[in-house]
DNA sequence: AATGAATGAGGGTTCATTCAT
DNA sequence: AATGAATGAACCCTCATTCAT
């Protein structure tokens, strides 16, 4: 009896996980997902106490990780690399170190926690993710000492960016390989953007 | 009564673009739409047709806007700039002449059109919007003769992200001063970081 | 003023008229009316107190006309020739004498009233004309003295013949010349068939 | 569980073809229909797709059964019998030996697939049943070698005339002896008037 | 008299959740 | 544990009728 309740549990997270990621939250259907996974409507209650509680269950793991990353709670997550190359191509290098960890947090389930969760209690989570990246950018400019006017509201723009593309990636690519290149390619662009951002800044462009 | 008909429109037009625009198409509800003007759903049809009319009203004028100047059907949408200055801050200045044509586009209607039309027979909005701007990238890196291993993957990934910066903007900007300040950087940004990921390319960051 | 209401009044009538011979009362709208009427809604209630109203001035005097008809309450409708001849060339002769007053019975407006007035108090109508149809068929039936097994029944089911008939040209037909040989040939096909079955059933044709 | 909800789909559909009877498929409610049933308006969506799904239930086998019945796709179904007496007392007989079958085909949810069908798919049914019927009556005037002014409107009255005959009698008639009766009545009735009919033309009953 | 805005009841349909078996 | 029937609230939409101007 355990065991089977494991398999059923396990096709109905899988189900929900691709529902959810495909439709959101909102547009998906308990009887759908309960069909994908080969039960019926009313056995998905024996193992959920709702949906949102589904949709907690597939996401909880990736909240802590991303908590543990963004604040460095554990070893195996370092960001010192952030802050860390300059040019272009030694970034690159840098990031090629860092990619396994990227990919233990950006994944599908990240996501889907991102953005996928409007109607349930984490419909917040997508402002939570943008104000950490936020809060780590204006750390970096802190440190290089650079004035960029409207600071907050830039870093909030930024932070958006880097995060959306993260999304992009990880809704549009399913080979890994992919996802690997276009990570790297957009933490480059990223890097890059920033840096010639600041520099336009620190030559005069002016908030108005 | 003429008065107040359009009184009574204009409401309605307004409740539903904080609807769709905060809740998006599906998502609103018609009833709360006509509570939110002040009226009664059933009022609401002597105004529009249905749900979807009531959001093709909001939105007609920025999509015929959009294809003006996307397509540079109009002298006042010139978009020859986009291809001319390579240097930060000339780039700037460059950009302050168009501001005002960037803000005729990049509207909170445009936001809806874009961001807010699944359910209706814009679902397709962002899709056609993407492509707009992938070729115009994929044009620009064409003349400068670059190489980007997996050119379309990457514009298309470029792409989205800068219309996902403007469309980041309209959602969460609502000064003026704010928004222009905020194109611009985001253009800023998405100049130097095209050129920083082409050259970071070039010197060898590979597909694997 | 007066003149210009009246005008106005024919209007809905005609247009009520035409929607309710096309669709029938209930999936008629009042907007529709007063729409091909040439005025509103609102103006509609001026002059009639409701949908149903309307309905009731447009076939009111039907009523009385077939009142008058089928009781002989006036002398221009005399239904002695129904009793006379039963030699078909004759009684074709004989009905050219009264098509006149068949065709100011059965008009437009009596199909409306049959036909059309689920919905309304009128709803009855096709089981009133039915009976007395099916009264003055059986009135024939006894002075010729021959016994139809189920007489009522049989009746029932001829008069709904004869009368579908009837409504069946009205609907179809909307040429004079057309309506008028239709009739004929109805009522021949009626006396005809009605001949033949007392016969048949004089020879034994039993109820089971 | 399966008994009670074969229970429940067989009360739906008894409800829906009362209510579709009685009323027709438009002025149908499904909300009374599965009162009527003694279920709710939300469960009657976990037996039918929506209205007019439980409406072609109801009648889908009607709809077999007739074309069978009239393109002789079955031995069971063989209409030779209609072309051979043209005397009355044999027409009975010849009758009788067949009223099994005609049985088998006017049914009342033969009724309702013809006469309460507006708003479904098969709005036209009473149409297709129509021109069979013209199409037969014609093929037998024709061997008949008679000539009928008008030939094909009066082949479409008379169709029309025997297929509320027909209606008529499943709408008003509900013991099965009487409704053999009628439709023996019925089908007698016809013929003689189209016997006496054709007669009547012969001597010259003229167009006008 | 005329307008058409406003109302409210009712239509069909979907769906998360509960419940009886 | 499993089934899927049952419920009820919410959805969009229509329309006869009333009301204010």
């Amino acid at each position: 009896m355990q065991i089977k309740k494991e398999i059923i549990r396990e096709k109905l997270l899988e189900a929900g996980e691709r529902e959810f990621f495909e439709r959101g939250f909102t547009n998906s259907s308990v009887r759908k997902i309960a069909g994908l996974a080969g039960t019926t409507l009313g056995n998905f209650y024996n193992y959920f106490k709702n949906k949102e509680d589904l949709f907690k269950e597939i996401v909880k793991e990736e909240i802590i990780k991303f908590d543990d990353f963004f604040n460095g709670h554990k070893d195996e997550f370092n960001t010192d690399w952030m802050k860390v190359e300059m040019e272009p191509v030694a970034f690159c290098r840098a990031i090629d170190g860092y990619s396994d960890q990227l990919r233990a947090v950006f994944t599908r389930k990240f996501y889907i926690w991102v953005a996928c969760s409007e109607g349930t209690e984490y419909s917040n989570s997508r402002k939570v993710v943008l104000e950490f990246i936020k809060e780590h950018f204006i750390g970096h400019v802190m440190e290089v000492g650079t004035k960029i006017p409207a600071l907050d509201n830039t870093a909030g723009m930024l932070a958006n960016g880097f995060l959306d593309g993260i999304l992009y990636i990880l809704k549009n690519q399913s080979e890994e390989a992919g996802i690997n290149y276009l990570i790297k390619s957009h933490m480059l662009f990223f890097l890059m953007g920033s840096i010639g951002l600041i520099e336009g800044y620190s030559e005069g462009v002016a908030y108005d």
